[in-house]
DNA sequence: ATGCTGACTATGT
DNA sequence: TACATAGCCAGCA
């Protein structure tokens, strides 16, 4: 029996390497719409061993969000976002105008810098 | 069963 | 742009 985590987890396994989601976004592919704070519990949730690019799943502000226990966890979550291609900014933001994830499969152009 | 908490988002000031 | 407030659902005591 699928939990609604598992059709959360489910989205965020579908995030290719080197793009980043909102949690309002998984929310909304996994039949969530509105309800992005389970996407952030369930991702709390998430057990060690489950192969779930967490990391890639960010708030709509384009930052990473801090997670109560575990201070630091935020900070691994952006270096490991660096290390595949995803670029911060000085305000540690990602623009996600360009690494946003589009589910519909629809790109923004290859190499297409807004600022 | 009820109540509280929680990796959020949208709107208003 | 940043801060404050309201709404939402699932899990645990």
């Amino acid at each position: 029996m699928i939990s609604t985590y598992q059709r959360i987890y489910a989205v965020v396994r579908r995030i290719p390497r080197g793009r980043v989601a909102t949690y309002g976004q998984v929310a909304a592919l996994a039949g969530l719409p509105g309800q992005a704070r389970l996407v952030g519990y369930a991702l709390h949730a998430l057990a060690s061993g489950t192969a779930v690019p967490w990391q890639r799943v960010i708030n709509a502000r384009g930052t990473v969000s801090a997670r109560g226990t575990q201070s630091g966890g935020a900070l691994t979550q952006r270096m490991m976002l660096e290390r595949e291609g995803v670029a911060f900014n000085g305000a540690g933001r990602v623009s996600l105008d360009r690494f946003g994830w589009k589910p519909t499969g629809k790109r923004p152009a290859a190499g297409r810098d807004s600022r």
